[in-house]
DNA sequence: CGTTGACTTGAGTCTATTCAAATCCTGTGG
DNA sequence: CCACAGGATTTGAATAGACTCAAGTCAACG
């Protein structure tokens, strides 16, 4: 099903330190205990459409992205979609299933060309179970993840679909003062169901930001005038307070790797 | 903040055995490896509406529910609550601090009377760099966890409130057939918050049961007169297709421990 | 230059919300 | 045992936000 690996490059030696390194899964490995990754990882390419895994298939590889963006989902009987989660650079696929009785709990598809990593699961089984320190560092990137998955789908719960919009543009944005341009990383209607609203929707969100909010919107590109007004127009109510992130339900929004994509 | 420890008794290792043992988090261990956990656990009491911890602060103990429900939430800036999980017998509460530079990341508030075991994290944390078996239980737990919690929230939003009311029943369910009788565990306007909705839709909603789903409400005491139609009216559209369970996004509804609460 | 796919817009409908008022309950003090 | 305060729950009316369906634009591509 869904075939074509585009290429496959062996493992340059080079090209691990950066992209597993990186890896918030990896974060509290040291140089040494990275290495037998290293030398089990291939690199590999895949366009958009791709799919990675289909829910309940073993796992026999889990992923570190260097580049691209994978959308996890679960597939209802009807064929509708439920989005888990979108992953970026950074972000390890797959690997979960570890615990999982080692079959894959979600579908994997690549929404914009990716270039990743593929090691075999079977390793991350062993290596945890001997080494206390990557079990630690496991733990502590799941729970961080899902922390922050959670927080975010907790508050986009609370929020109208010009605000989740907002919430998604702060995100992309690696500035949190002045003004910006930053590229969506991906379709406007996956967005929207992202967002977990309909393409109509989102369209029609966009437009109430550039009137209210200061931002231009040019095909994937979007121009935000006061990062501070955006800021103001997306969580409104809920910033008023000084100081108000540190003790708030939400992590000061993090800029994802946000590659342009024109 | 919030005083009050109810009561306060020392660990009866009868205690331990039952309550600690249907942990998740502590499935995989042996008794031997349990012992620890035991004689450091210290049994307690909280009466409705205790604070077990704030947000942020130091994360000193975690707790094993042995009865009763404890509400996970964040405060927003001008005190608005989002509600992060509910949690019951067998769940752990407060154990992921351990990850995250030992700080609580949401504060945890009793909802419904509760006994539950209290033990020191500087212990859990220690027996997780020593015993893998401990490191990969939680990382099973943890991640088993999370996406039941997943699937569910991306479920509920593409539902509607009556149907979120279903699911919530189902959960309580015992048998995926015949007729059953279950009870609320706690404010029905705390539901109605959990399910992302206000008192006043969740009672609208729960007259939409009456009369579409062949439910009748007393109180807390809700009669389902056939799960199978009950069944159907949730997930209607999206359990068609036999065996749909199986591949689709929806692990079959798990009762909880739901104690009647009259 | 027609086709396809992505995006936008319009009109009408529906669900859930808000705000208020009306009930119902439960624990308390008399 | 009963009346009562205060909280929990239900109901009503009006409104807002998002959805559906369908039609209209636009741009890339063969």
């Amino acid at each position: 099903m869904a075939p074509v690996a585009n290429e496959q490059n062996p493992l340059r030696s080079r090209h691990a330190p950066d992209a597993l390194r990186d890896a918030l899964l990896f974060s509290s490995l040291s140089d040494e205990e990275l290495a037998c990754f290293h030398n089990a990882a291939q690199f590999r390419s895949y366009k958009k459409g791709k799919i990675l895994y289909l829910q309940d298939e073993p796992a026999d590889f889990f992923y570190v992205i260097r580049n691209g963006w994978v959308k996890l989902f679960h597939t209802m009987p009807e064929g509708e979609e439920i989005i888990i989660d979108m992953l970026s650079y950074g972000s390890t696929v797959g690997e979960s299933a570890v615990f999982e009785h080692g079959a894959h709990t979600s579908s994997a598809q690549v929404v914009e060309d990716v270039q990743l990593f593929s090691i075999p699961s079977a390793l991350l089984k062993e290596q945890i179970k001997i080494n206390p320190a990557l079990a630690l560092g496991m733990l502590s990137s799941l729970s961080q993840h899902y922390r922050k998955h959670y927080s975010e789908m907790a508050l986009n719960a609370m929020q109208t679909a010009p605000q989740r919009i907002g919430c998604f543009l702060l995100r992309l944005c690696p500035e949190s003062e002045g003004s910006a341009i930053v590229f969506l990383p991906y379709d406007k209607n996956l967005i929207a169901y992202v967002l977990g609203m309909r393409g109509a929707t989102f369209s029609r969100a966009l437009n109430m930001l550039r009137q209210k909010a200061g931002i231009r919107i040019d095909g994937t590109r979007v121009e935000i005038d006061s990062v501070e007004q955006l800021t103001k127009f997306t969580y409104g109510p809920f910033c008023e307070v000084p100081g108000a992130w540190g003790h708030s339900c939400m992590d000061k929004p993090q800029p994802v790797q946000a590659y342009a994509h024109q």
